[in-house]
DNA sequence: CTCCAGGGATGAT
DNA sequence: ATCATCCATGGA
């Protein structure tokens, strides 16, 4: 099956540090949309795509299902042109042509941003890949295997110690707390979506394991809130030495008010970009201030 | 060996 | 409100 795109970059998007499940086979890509087995390929202008053969009857079709996942309909050129006209930001734009923010499965993404902090986008990508073949659902897919991400319910039932045994750290505790208030009902995922930003924010933050950089995470790749612009040791690194030079002053007020005015309305592909941008192209050993 | 990673919770000023 | 400290794990 093939589906025609312009100004998407698969390969790109799949690397940007926004899903880490994705796993390259052949020519493309081999993952899980929600409970979809599916491969993925680019031939310039075209996606050829494939599902797993086991699809439940009565769901969305796959030409859908991938339009929407990889936010085929999100107008990337007006999106660059809101962008503050600023030479790092032209860059990074520059150097991100086609890469589009996902429409993750909320608790997908949730769970998965909860077992993100202070690890590298390698070791997110391991947890990840340990939590979905302890927990997720198996299934085949171009002529091998992947792994749903497992429910809430599914996590709900294992123990911390478990947890802990999938590299998770000190942060089993918050995804095992966060995944039984998703199961009990206590807290709904889908409803969340009806609030206004900031209440948004506010009710991802009472989660166990939640703060305001997470939830940023959440609120751009789950929830389309493009606003959101999350603030993790890179952009700092970037902001700071693109706006506040030579060690000046920078206070957590300064930054949440320039990340809230200066990047428009569609802030969070900015962010994404910049980020990328930085975590692609500096040298781990660099990163550090002396330089 | 040391340093760092898409941070958050907690407690002290 | 801001700041320091601790929290596990693995790769460079």
């Amino acid at each position: 099956m093939e589906i025609p795109v312009s100004d998407f970059d698969l390969a790109l998007t799949l690397d940007s540090g926004q899903v880490f499940h994705w796993e390259s086979s052949g020519a493309g890509f081999v993952g899980t949309i929600g409970g979809q087995a599916v491969y993925v390929e680019q031939r310039g202008k075209r996606l050829e795509v494939r599902d797993g053969g086991a699809r439940p009857a009565g769901r969305e079709k796959l030409p859908e299902i991938i339009t929407r996942y990889f936010s085929l309909d999100h107008p990337l050129a007006e999106i660059r042109a809101s962008f503050p006209d600023h030479p790092v930001m032209s860059a990074a734009a520059n150097y991100c042509h086609g890469l589009r923010i996902v429409r993750q499965p909320r608790w997908e993404c949730l769970a998965t941003f909860i077992t993100s902090s202070m690890k590298r986008v390698a070791h997110i990508r391991q947890i990840s890949q340990t939590l979905r073949q302890r927990y997720g659902r198996r299934f085949p897919i171009h002529g091998r295997h992947v792994h749903t991400f497992p429910v809430a319910s599914q996590l709900a039932r294992a123990t911390e110690k478990e947890l802990r045994g999938c590299a998770l750290g000190y942060r089993a505790k918050n995804l095992l707390a966060t995944a039984r208030l998703v199961a009990s009902g206590e807290v709904d995922l889908e409803e969340l979506a009806r609030l206004s930003d900031e209440d948004l924010r506010k009710a991802l933050c009472a989660l166990p394991g939640v703060g305001p950089k997470v939830a940023n995470c959440v609120m751009l790749f789950a929830y389309e809130r493009l606003h959101a612009f999350p603030i993790d040791v890179w952009i700092e690194r970037v902001l700071r030495e693109t706006y506040f030079p030579r060690g000046r002053r920078m206070t957590a007020r300064q930054l949440r008010d320039l990340v809230e005015t200066h990047f428009g309305e569609y802030g969070g592909y900015a962010q994404q970009y910049l980020f990328h941008h930085a975590r692609t192209t500096t040298p781990h050993r660099l990163s550090r201030g002396a330089r």
